[in-house]
DNA sequence: CTGTCATTCTAGTAATCTATAGAATGATAG
DNA sequence: CTATCATTCTATAGATTACTAGAATGACAG
């Protein structure tokens, strides 16, 4: 074996890494997974995709051995491989932040006035959530709670929210979090709880970023409902 | 803005690291910025690329902000943009090696009977160079040698190995170190010194694996000559 | 064994990317 | 002002990729 084919050999290997990150619609399904294991048909869905070609974009993940997928019965589960994926994949998306003022400019935009929950004192935030002075909604699908959330979180997933919203309390703080800073539902969800007279706030943090600054994360179904 | 509108804003930057890291050729590029900065004729050579299709390279590297450039006379001299890129090439080379186990396997085929120094006890090397039980070779270009190098490493280019053997023992062990785990030229050399009954190993690390491992890193030019 | 549902495979088209070569630019030396 | 050198820009052919739609597969229910 030449050197010349040798590094030609192990470079296009790590290319293969590039090549899967380097589409949109690929980096949004991997945060998604990020959350936990999903079928076919619920990452089109999460990713606004049509399920053809959500398959073939993961089948490129899956080449590059970032995801893994299990049948069970007529459905198939994809994951990420394993928690490096989901540590490289924040890397990822911090190094493009870095590089580019524009993403943090466009998120300002989109998230004007909707307040951003300071992410610097989690252990202040913790110690309310733990007293009950403010009321910490998980307000991703429950399946994605049950697979890790924050503790004390409520699992209310956006639709479910219409509905649950008498069992709020009108008095305390209501902070909401989803899969994290890009992730709309959250925004979604303080901006109907603020129109019906709620004093709600956007957490920035997802499970993934709250464990990244080594918050503790709790799993298991929701209690109550 | 809409939801969507937002989502494909902000992916789309983050997808742009995956462009700039989806071709071999450009990681290759990226690698030997990783050692310092070049001109477009040198990236273009150490990369076996014609110098046109370097720049184009370059400039998609540039787009992606991964690298700076600056004009110096009629040259124009690339640089990885600040050390989290480095950082970042480390970590995809990483990710790549623990989904891709063909990686180690080629790489043991390629460096066969090439001896690999253990680079478990850096600690321990570092002693014996300091002490001349060993002769640390950086047989890398003097420019790269200067932008950064092991702690009691000689600069012997390969180039000029031929030349300088007569000055090198033959009754210590010589360690040879290039630009990392990946890098040929250690090999080059360590075949080239058995060949004349030196007895030498290659040691997997480069600079940027020393640092990494929180070794201490010298600079400024070779010293003897 | 037939029908249904979820997913993947195959094929085709439009768009994008790589490598290559010729023309253009920018800096310098004479 | 002209020649030269390093680099970039422009144009093009060939390869690859993304999306779309129809066909095929695999698992299960009846």
């Amino acid at each position: 074996m030449t050197a010349r084919h040798f590094k030609d050999t192990v470079y296009e290997y790590f290319s293969r890494i590039g090549k899967a990150t380097s589409s949109p619609k690929r980096l949004e399904i991997l945060d998604i997974l990020c959350q936990g294991e999903k079928s076919v048909e619920e990452i089109a869905r999460n990713a606004q995709l049509d399920v053809k070609n959500a398959s073939a974009h993961l089948k490129v993940l899956h080449a590059a051995r970032l995801v893994a997928s299990r049948r069970e019965g007529k459905r198939v589960y994809y994951a990420v491989a394993d928690a490096t994926v989901a540590d490289y994949w924040m890397r990822t998306r911090t190094i493009a932040e870095q590089r580019f003022a524009e993403i943090e400019r466009t998120a300002k935009c989109f998230f004007t006035d909707r307040e951003i929950m300071v992410t610097l004192d989690r252990q202040a935030l913790l110690g309310k959530a733990r007293r009950g002075e403010v009321v910490v909604l998980d307000v991703r699908p429950h399946s994605e709670y049950e697979q890790g959330h924050l503790p004390y979180a409520r699992s209310v997933p956006l639709a479910e929210l219409e509905r649950q919203m008498a069992t709020l309390p009108r008095n305390k703080q209501i902070v909401a979090y989803c899969r994290g800073p890009y992730c709309v539902l959250s925004a979604e969800a303080t901006d109907m709880l603020k129109e019906r007279g709620f004093r709600a706030v956007r957490l920035a943090d997802g499970v993934l970023e709250w464990r990244a600054a080594g918050g503790p994360i709790a799993s298991g179904p929701a209690f109550g409902g």
